[in-house]
DNA sequence: TGGGTCATGTAACCTGTTACATGATTAG
DNA sequence: CTAATCATGTAACAGGTTACATGACCCA
């Protein structure tokens, strides 16, 4: 249920409205965790009826009147709880599109294999340059004994994740042509 | 929609049961897919809603009576469709409770990071033995000209990317363990 | 003045998870 | 004899996706 956690996160910093946390949620965790808008609408519902949020109606002229979320006593609980908590199976969420493709590929002609590993090269490529032009915007944080720099972690496994991508997309190519 | 091509793709070896499938499923596809059993029962049902294969009960004695699927004309049809598809946006799910929790770990002491990270890599490096113990299993398989051994590199990704997040895990343990 | 983005959400559907139900056969 | 596994599924719920609705403001 990271989804919620995610949430409950970013609830810390500060107090945010569903768009709000959708648009912070995309700038800091989409690296490594896509939500969608009306998802996390619904999600703050359930939080706030298991009582980790709350909200207030916050009337405004200029647009729709929104409301706005703060993070609980009993959520800074759930939060801190599902942090110390141990689950190493449910951390790994096996799930590829492109090898359950690739798996059946014989299927076709091989030249569709080599364009899907192509394709998928050049979206590897694009999403890691984003993360590193993300990475340099905000520019160097301070790695300390008080604070260990953790999203510093989770980019720099985002960026080499598709490094090994791209250099196993290259060899299964090679491989691919080299039986031409 | 990965779930009903791979059905789709088992059914082209052999026609199968519900519980045939699932269980070719955890040989084949559970390296970089899981499904579990209900749920191929769901997707069996609508994928006969589609027209995608068709069922026939067999009635059986000394068990309770079977449905079993065969794919269609319109089922192969929709699987060619699927695998010369482009859509390398869709390959990518990113999705990484690991890094979610990392993310978030300067609200707790840094040994709970430190935990995580050390059973994550435990759990890696069962999988990966898992995985290298049923490559063993199959044994040589060819690799031609008019069959590349996409299995191969399927499982060749599966286990390369293990090792990746093994070294990570050291790499970022080490930082951790560096501060202290 | 017409299209994009800001800003708020709702509704319907699809996919994935968990728990349960039933009864035979097999291993310790 | 008892528990595990084989073998078949169903039901309810949780999480994720797609499409739609409303209206102001901003840029070309």
């Amino acid at each position: 249920m990271s989804l919620k956690h995610g949430l409950l996160g970013l609830l810390t910093i500060r107090q945010s409205s569903g768009y709000d946390l959708s648009k912070l949620f995309q700038e800091s965790l989409s690296f490594f965790w896509v939500a969608n808008q009306s998802q996390i609408y619904r999600e703050l519902d359930k939080m706030e009826q298991l009582g980790w949020v709350v909200s207030s109606k916050v009337e405004q002229d200029a647009r729709p009147n929104k409301r706005v979320y703060g993070i609980t006593q009993e959520g800074d609980k759930e939060l801190i709880r599902w942090l110390k908590e141990e689950n190493a199976e449910d951390l790994a969420v096996v799930r590829n599109p492109l090898l359950m493709k690739l798996f059946f590929s014989g299927k076709v002609d091989r030249e569709y294999a080599i364009v899907l590993l192509k394709n998928y090269r050049k979206f590897c490529q694009d999403a890691r340059a984003e993360i590193r032009a993300e990475v340099e915007g905000i520019g160097q944080v301070e790695e300390t004994a008080a604070k260990p720099a953790y999203w510093l972690y989770a980019t720099d496994y985002s960026i080499r994740n598709y490094d090994f991508q791209i250099a196993w997309i290259d060899e299964t190519l090679r491989r691919l042509e080299g039986l031409k």
